[in-house]
DNA sequence: CTGAAAGCGTAACGATGTGTACGCTTGCAG
DNA sequence: CTGCAAGCGTACACATCGTTACGCTTTCAG
């Protein structure tokens, strides 16, 4: 067992669950088809993930993986406000994209609340702290100003991202394009400014 | 088949497949399982309803029924920002409620997007333009200042519901209580007018 | 009172799912 | 070369689902 070749091999596994995740949801989504589909067998897949919900739990850890991964890159020590404006798109870009929607399809259908609570977790629990590092800093250094940083994080957030994703998990919103993000994003940034100025 | 047994019998069939979608989720809703709570029979919800699909997209349109309902009662003919703020707390309560998520859960569920389509025509494609002639009629009287009417409503959904359905959704967050929805409404519109204020 | 429509309860059918078992192939260690 | 672990492909048991069908009861119009 190479650990480049299990490594292909999980690859394999994730594209084919997210393939079929995204085409036939949640519920249609058999164990065997990804299998099928990932040129695995059934064994393998109870092998490593126990089951369907471990499958997908692990999913979602991956997911929570690349997030931080490209969090991290595209966090430099800038300015904090810099910072937060390039911030936007990533994080836009990311929990609007094919592959997150899919995960929160899957939690929606997961009636246990297991794969909500892991997609919690891995995402916005870990997603929410980073936001909040550079608000705080951009309010340490005088660039901005609110009370509570909860109550700003929460703010940015809304601004941000709003029921898009709602929108997306329920089909009646496409993935938007680049253009759209820069743009919502850039909005996003003026209004939370307007209202976290240190003038008003 | 007096009217009102009719009615009765509806309700019944309504308020169990209500039960069964917020415990088990749309994919373990059975037909059956629906009939036997409702005490009726599956021949009936397949007459009525002719598949799974049409039962759920009967749901919805109930629920759209009761939502423009209680739209009307709370919308009276007063200043607009003050029918803002009546808005606001009946709006945040209805699509955070559990009927309106598990809603959204099945619509989630539904890979064809039928039951998605159904949700924002009746539901989001109903409620936006309700509350679009109230901004309208508020910036009639100069009690509000925007250039486009569809992001002013874009703007107080996202300060109003924010991220809080999906986070309902994924089974996240429980249902708020009335203060939660006062508070979270109140806020809301202090941010909304402090960015549509006509000074600014 | 009578007849028919509506509807309940249940059985049945075909399809599909999860999770398990098993034989065969592959690739690597000693 | 030999042995063994990993894994593929397939088949299996068992359950459940959506949907249809059918006999029996209820209800109500004429």
């Amino acid at each position: 067992m190479p650990d480049d070749a299990h490594q292909a091999r999980e690859d394999r596994i994730a594209k084919a669950a997210y393939d079929l995740l995204e085409t036939r949801g949640y519920a249609g989504t058999s164990m065997l088809a990804v299998a099928k589909a990932a040129r695995a067998s059934n064994e393998t897949l109870y092998n490593w993930y126990g089951d369907k919900l471990g499958l997908f739990r692990a999913l979602i850890e991956r997911n929570s993986q690349d997030v931080r991964a490209l969090l991290d890159t595209q966090a430099p020590e800038s300015a904090p406000l810099q910072t937060l404006a390039a911030l936007g798109p990533a994080l836009l870009t990311l929990l609007l994209g094919d592959r997150a929607i899919a995960l929160n399809r899957a939690a929606a259908g997961d009636a246990t609340g297991t794969l909500g609570r892991a997609l919690a977790e891995t995402g916005r629990d870990v997603i929410l702290p980073r936001i909040g590092a550079v608000l705080a800093a951009a309010r340490n250094q005088g660039d901005l100003r609110y009370d509570q940083l909860d109550e700003a994080l929460d703010l940015y957030i809304a601004l941000l991202v709003g029921d898009l994703q709602i929108r997306r998990v329920i089909g009646t919103l496409p993935a938007p394009d680049a253009d759209a993000v820069r743009h919502r994003a850039e909005t996003a940034l003026t209004r939370f400014l307007a209202l976290t100025a240190p003038a008003g």
